[in-house]
Order: structure tokens, then C-alpha cells, then sequence
DNA sequence: CTGTCGAGACGTACAGCGTACGTACGGGAG
DNA sequence: CTCCCGTACGTACGCTGTACGTCTCGACAG
């Protein structure tokens, strides 16, 4: 058994999270994990909230952010707000954890930087970048929380509209459309409403050199 | 002092989260507000998590969402995404509870056969109707995260990017954009992008229809 | 008036949490 | 060898949600 490390332990936070859920995260769940005593840990994670500082920063880094700047603005934005989504993918129940804190060292600036020089390459202005930047921002960390199921009641998801939860009288648009509200093909789905903003945003940017 | 009963019981939980944020409740903390042992506050809530329903019920009870059937679309979808955001201003700091947790009861389902309604009045089919439903939902509540400061890393708000925290080698961008990065008018970032989506929606519906 | 009964308020108790503090050990520096 | 420091660890405190048992009090039957 190797030492013990900050690594070792931000490991096996990660695979506790994805095993048993964001809940079940506790230092002496991960001390365990690890066969070791509690207070060990806080030789090399000052402590909890830097622990998991420490598990949103190690994910965001596996997070493949392949750039071509040669390529179509449209497409870079497509192929940054995609990398972004492989969070859901790879680490579904980390996500949240990821989404939630704030990360001022360069894994949490990389993609902000990336994105918002991407923008200014494609012509748009400083706030408009900016604005832009927020919208595709909160779209794509509103969809990975669907995905996610953190955020059911307004995302419904698989097997989550039962018929005989609603009332026909009461909301027949559910009730005649829940067969697509239970299935959800996250992927189409993303690249539905990223394609349409894209879309959108492109049209501005011809709209205005016209 | 009146008698305990439920409706006392959330608005004290409300008002806790209002004052002090969410992590600061527990069973124990709204019991003293109520001046009340604790587990008198079982007499008319099972559990924490259906206190926190019922919380999230009862905010979402409040939002006002007028409709006028007779406008256009375009303008009912936006009164809607409007009145949804509402509840950042009234109760900023419950957010996320709401927006976090699965309502099966009418409070949680009417905003969405509203909306899906208005969609299907517009004109949109079946599958269509629920993809831009959720396209809106999305960036709905991804905006209100970044409101509530719940998502901080991927939407610095106000304060939060400090000069001497990016380095304009590495970040150069960050560093130009960092007045209009550091300053953030919700409402007004939040129409920028609710105005875009519409905009691209209606695109999509004229195409088809010409 | 008295006996009974149910509902609500409450105290105690338990397992689990983050972590402050004190201690023990093992290897490198002088 | 001695000293020192980083690491590992045990104990302890105050907090959490809540299961369980008890007590009190108002309503009603006889």
C-alpha cells in the first residue's frame, strides 16, 4: 500500500461518488475507503470543502477541450459546449459537485478563457462576448443538471411521469405528450437546443456586418 | 402563540433559508424559531426532505404566472420564463431547493402544461414542442443558478474575479474582459439570452411554415 | 363527575457528521 | 546518539436527523 497522498485520497473521493452517490461522502467514508484513520486525511486536504475543490478541479482537467482554431467559430463553440458535456458522461454523479464550486485556479479559468476567446475571434464585441458566453453557459449547465437528475421536477425524466399522476382534466398537455416527456435522449437533446443557439447567435453576428 | 401546524412550520423553514441560507437548516434550528421541540415538528412533516418539498411547493405557489391566451407566442413564452425567474428576486436564497427538487403535485406540473400548451398553440408538434420546452428549462434554470451564485466558477459574478487572481499570460482574454465579466445585470443578461432563444425558435417556425 | 382515549408536545437516545487537539512513531539532519 | 518534524492516529466536542417512549390536555361516554 502506497502512501497516503492527496491524490490517492481525491481518487477514491471520486470513485465514492460515483459508487454511493454525493451523500455518501463523508471523511470517515473515504478514510475507510482507504483503510485508514480519519485524521489522516487532513494531513494533505485541509479540509472537506478543499477535498471536494480538489475532486471538481481533477475532473475538470480529464475534460478533453480540443480546439481547432482554424475551424468555423459555429463548430468550436459546438465542440467546446460538447468536451463540457462529457462531464455528465464520464463523471454523472460528480457532476453536480463540478457545477457547484468555485474554482479560481486554471482548471476553472481554461474553459472560460477558451470560450470567450473563441467569441471575440468570431467578431463579436466585449460585453457581447461576455453575454453570449453567459447564455451558452447557462444553458449547457442547466441541461447537465437534467441529465443528471438534479433538477426533476422541471425536466422530467425516465419513468418519472407516471399516468396515473396526472389528472387528464387538469393537465391534458402532459398527459397527451408524456411519452416524449419520459423519454429523453440527452445527447439529441443537447444538440438540439445548442444547434438552435448557435443558430441564433449567428444570425446577430450576420444580421449586424450585413 | 398559535398551535404548531405545517403551514408555520415551512414559513419558519422559509424565512431560516431566507436569513441564513440553506445550510443552516435543520430540524433542530426551525424548532427553536418556532420556540417548539424538535419533535413536535413531526407531528406535521414525516421528514426533513418533505419539510423541503413542501417548501419548494409553497414558493413555487406564490409565482405569478398570468397568461394571456390571446397574445402571440413568442410574448407568453417570454411572461413565462419572466414570472419563473420571479422567484430568484423573492427568494433568492431558496432557489435552489426549489429548482432541486421533484414535485409531483400541481404546484410543480402547472408552470409546465402551461408551457407545454403554449408551444402546441403555436404551433410546434408533439416531439418538437417538448425539445424546446426543455432547450427553455435549461437555460432557465441555468440562469437563475448563476443568479443565486449556485454555479460561481463558469459565471464569475460580481467581485468574484479579482485582478491579481489571472494571470494575462495565461488568461488573456479574462484579463481584457474582466470589467464586463465582474459586473452582471441578471435581468438584463437574463432577457439577452431569452430574447435570442425566442428569436431562433420563431426562425425555425417561419421556415417551416414558408 | 369520572373514566377513557387520542392527539400533540416533548425528552432522551443513537448513529453519524466535520474537525480541533494531543499523542505516538519513524526517518533524516546535526 | 540526539533532535526534530512530518505523518498517522485516537479521542472528544458539538452538531445532525429521527426512532421511541412518555406526558399532558381536551373531548366525549357513562
Amino acid at each position: 500500500m502506497p502512501p497516503l497522498n492527496r491524490g490517492r485520497i481525491v481518487a477514491a473521493a471520486i470513485d465514492l461518488i460515483e459508487r454511493e452517490g454525493a451523500d455518501a461522502v463523508s471523511m470517515r467514508r473515504i478514510a475507510a475507503e482507504l483503510e485508514v484513520g480519519v485524521m489522516s486525511l487532513y494531513n494533505h486536504v485541509p479540509n472537506k470543502s478543499a477535498l471536494l475543490d480538489a475532486v471538481s478541479e481533477a475532473i475538470l482537467s480529464e475534460v478533453e477541450f480540443t480546439d481547432d482554431p482554424a475551424a468555423p467559430w459555429t463548430g468550436r463553440v459546438r465542440m467546446q459546449a460538447r468536451a463540457f458535456r462529457q462531464i455528465a458522461h464520464t463523471h454523472p454523479r460528480s457532476t453536480m459537485v463540478v457545477v457547484s464550486r468555485q474554482l479560481k485556479s486554471a482548471a476553472g479559468m481554461l474553459p472560460v478563457e477558451r470560450a470567450l476567446s473563441t467569441l471575440r475571434e468570431a467578431g463579436f464585441g466585449e460585453r457581447e462576448a461576455v453575454q453570449i458566453f453567459r447564455v451558452f453557459i447557462a444553458y449547457v449547465i442547466g441541461s447537465l443538471l437534467r441529465e443528471v437528475g438534479v433538477t426533476p421536477t422541471f425536466a422530467p425524466v425516465h419513468g418519472a411521469i407516471r399516468p396515473a399522476d396526472v389528472d387528464p382534466e387538469l393537465f391534458p398537455e402532459i398527459g397527451a405528450l408524456a411519452p416524449h416527456l419520459s423519454a429523453c435522449d440527452h445527447e439529441a437533446e443537447f444538440d438540439f437546443g445548442l444547434d438552435l443557439m448557435i443558430e441564433a447567435i449567428a444570425g446577430r453576428l450576420a444580421q449586424r456586418t450585413a
